[in-house]
DNA sequence: TTAGTTTTTGGGATCGCTCCCGGCTATTAA
DNA sequence: TTAATAGCCGGGAGCGATCCCAAAAACTAA
C-alpha cells in the first residue's frame, strides 16, 4: 500500500556512490565530479525522490520554514500581506507556516511558543495587541535562536527589525488633502481609544498637525474603533452633534464604509454634501457608491519586504543588531467621495 | 548567545528518570506513577522545554501538519475558509501550511510536490484549475502515504474525500426564487466557460431546471468568467441586446457586483428596474448600494468540516477507503437587490 | 617515476526524539 | 515464604538526513 520507503541510502545505492555524496548533489555542494552529480541527479529524478524534510531539520538546524502570525486571514489588508509575504518565500524557497492570533496578545504569544518547536527558523508576525506585553515577551524570545520581525508595532526591543507604515504622514497628508480642497470643518473618526494601536494616535497627530498648520482650531475627533458597524453608529452621533462638518477623515476604509452607509442613510449626499476619505486602499472601498478616496497601504510591498528582510537576517548572521526598521508611505488615490467645498 | 541545547535527556536528568519516561509524559502516554509524571512535568514547565518537532517527526513519521492549497488568499471565499480550517486544526493541535496555487494547475501540482517532502501529514485543497489534469496527478499522489481531502473539484479517485456545495440546487433555488417574485425574463450570467469549472456547470443546469419547470422557455445565458469586470461588460452587453430582462442571476457576488454597478450606470434603478442575485454571501456583496440578494456558501463552515475530515482520516486509518463526500447547501440571504415584478 | 597536491568520495558520529523489549519493584495469591 | 502477575521504568536501536575527517583517486610538477 504504501510507498516503499525511499531514502537517501537507496539512492546512492542506485547511483552507485555513498550518501554523504548523494546529499552534495541534493544541497548543490561542490566537490563531486559533475559525471558524477549527473548519475546522481538522474537517479533521484527517475525514483522522484524528495529528502524527508524532518530528518534534514534534525541534522541541520534549519526547517526553511517562517512562521507568520497574523490578527485574522479574512482582513483584506492582512490577506495581502500574506499574499506578498508567500511570494518573497517562494522566491527564496521557504514553506510558511500560518497562525491567526484573532487580536489578542495572549494568542499572538500562544502561536510563537508553538513555533518555538523547532517548527520554524523565524517568526513574520503583524501583531494586533497591546505594546507592552508584547515587548515583554519578545525580549525573552531574543535570547533565544529565532528570529523575528514585526509589522504595525513600535516594539523597544532594538535587535528585532520592524515594519511600519508611516501612519503620522498619513494622517497629515489625508487632512491637508481636504483642506487643499477647501474644507475647514474636519472631523476624524479615530481607531482605537486604548493605548494598543499606535498606528491609530499617529494618524489622529497628523490629523492635528495639518490643522493646525493650516490655521484651524476646532478639532473634532471621534473614536471608532476600527470596525465599521461602530463607525456607523458612531457617524451619526457626529453628524447630529456637528452638522457643520463637512469633511470627515475616516482612520481605515472599513471605517469609511460604515459612516458612507450612515450618511447616506441621513439623507446626506457624498461627495456634494460631505466629503469622505479612509485609509487602506483595500478593494472594497473602490467598489462602494461612490467610490472612497483613500490612502493606500502597500500592503503586498510590505508582506514580500517583511519576508525578505528576515529571510536575510536568517541567511546572514552577520550584522544581525541594529538593522534598520522599514516604513512605508501610503499612496493617495483619489477617487469620487471627496470633492471642493464650494 | 543561543539557548543552551535543553533536550529530552537534560529533562530526563533533571527530573532523574530516563528519557523514555520523560517522553511518555510529554505523549501522556500510560505507564506512569503519578507522582513521577508531575515531577517531570515540573521540570518540562520549568525550563519551558519544547519538543523538537523536527525529531519528533522523524522518529514517528508525523509531523501534525497540513498542507493547505489554496488559488488566492485575499479571495474572501478562501480566506474565510482557511479561516474554518485554521480553526479545526488548532483544536486538534494540528499546525498549517500554506501555499498560494494562483488558479492554476501546474502550481497547485507543485505545492503538493513540495508538501510531499514529508512536512506534512495531509492536504487539504481547495482547487481552481482543471479536472482531468488534477484527476491525474491525485491518482498518483493516492499511492503515496500522504492523504488529501480536495475541495470544489469533483475528481474521479473514489479515494479521495471531497467537499462541494451544491451548485446545481444553488441555481435553481436562486432562479426559483426571482421566478416566485414573478420575473419570467431571467438572465443567467454563469462562471467560466471552459470545462474547468463544474461548479459553474451545475449552476447553469439548476437555473435551466427551474425556468422549465415554471414553463419559461427563454433562456438567456452569458459567460461572465467569475470576473467582476468582465461581469460589468457583459451585463450591458445583456441589457442592450435583452431589454426586456427583469432579473439577472449572477453565478457569483463578484459578478452581481460588477453588474450592479454596469446597470447604475446605463441608469437602471436596483430592484426597481431590474432584480439581481448573486452567489457566495461575501461581506462586501452585504455592503453594496443596495445590498444584494444572494445564496451564501458556507466557507467557514467548509474549513472546518474539511478540515476535520481529514485529520479523521489521518488518525483512523480505519475505513479509509469510501467515506462519503460531503455536500454542502447555500443559503438563500434575501437583500434588498431584488423585488416583486408588479 | 615519484612525491606532492588537489579533487572526489566514503564512513562514522550526530541531531533529538519514539518505541520496543526486558528488568525491576510491588502487590497479590497460594 | 515463595511464586506469579502487574505496574513502572530504563536502555538501545532506529528514524533519515548533515557534516567532519580521513582515504582514495586524479592530476602536477620535478
Amino acid at each position: 500500500m504504501k510507498n516503499k520507503n525511499i531514502d537517501i541510502y537507496k539512492i546512492a545505492e542506485l547511483a552507485g556512490v555513498s550518501k554523504s555524496t548523494v546529499s552534495r548533489v541534493i544541497n548543490d555542494k561542490a566537490g563531486v565530479k559533475a559525471s558524477t552529480r549527473e548519475k546522481v541527479a538522474q537517479v533521484i529524478k527517475d525514483l522522484n525522490y524528495k529528502p524527508n524534510s524532518s530528518a534534514k531539520g534534525l541534522a541541520s538546524k534549519k526547517t526553511h520554514t517562517i512562521g507568520l502570525v497574523i490578527s485574522d486571514i479574512t482582513d483584506p489588508f492582512f490577506a495581502m500581506f500574506v499574499k506578498g509575504a508567500e511570494k518573497k518565500a517562494m522566491e527564496a524557497n521557504y514553506n510558511m507556516m500560518l497562525a491567526n492570533s484573532h487580536w489578542v496578545v495572549e494568542e499572538e504569544l500562544k502561536c510563537i511558543q508553538m513555533f518555538e518547536e523547532g517548527r520554524v527558523d523565524g517568526i513574520l508576525m503583524i501583531s494586533g495587541g497591546s505594546e507592552e506585553k508584547l515587548d515583554n515577551y519578545l525580549d525573552n524570545l531574543a535570547s533565544n535562536n529565532l528570529d523575528i520581525v514585526v509589522v504595525d508595532r513600535k516594539i523597544k526591543n532594538e535587535n528585532i527589525p520592524k515594519l511600519n507604515s508611516d501612519n503620522f504622514d498619513a494622517g497629515y497628508r489625508a487632512t491637508k488633502y481636504l483642506i487643499d480642497l477647501g474644507h475647514t470643518k474636519i472631523a476624524h473618526i479615530k481607531g482605537e481609544d486604548i493605548a494598543s494601536s499606535h498606528a491609530s494616535r499617529d494618524r489622529v497627530a497628523g490629523y492635528e498637525k495639518a490643522l493646525s498648520e493650516a490655521g484651524i482650531k476646532e478639532k473634532i475627533i471621534y473614536p471608532g474603533f476600527f470596525a465599521r458597524k461602530k463607525a456607523y453608529q458612531v457617524t451619526k452621533k457626529l453628524i447630529t452633534e456637528h452638522s457643520e462638518v463637512t469633511a470627515i477623515f475616516y482612520s481605515s476604509d472599513m471605517m469609511a464604509i460604515g459612516g458612507l452607509k450612515a450618511l447616506k442613510n441621513m439623507g446626506l449626499r457624498v461627495p456634494e454634501d460631505i466629503s469622505i476619505i479612509g485609509i487602506d486602499g483595500i478593494e472594497m472601498s473602490a467598489l462602494m457608491d461612490p467610490p472612497i478616496t483613500t490612502l493606500s497601504q502597500p500592503a503586498f510591498e510590505m508582506g514580500y519586504q517583511g519576508m525578505e528582510k528576515l529571510i536575510n537576517k536568517l541567511e546572514n548572521e552577520i550584522n544581525n543588531s541594529h538593522s534598520e526598521d522599514l516604513i512605508f508611505q501610503m499612496e493617495l488615490i483619489e477617487r469620487a467621495s471627496t470633492k471642493k467645498l464650494n
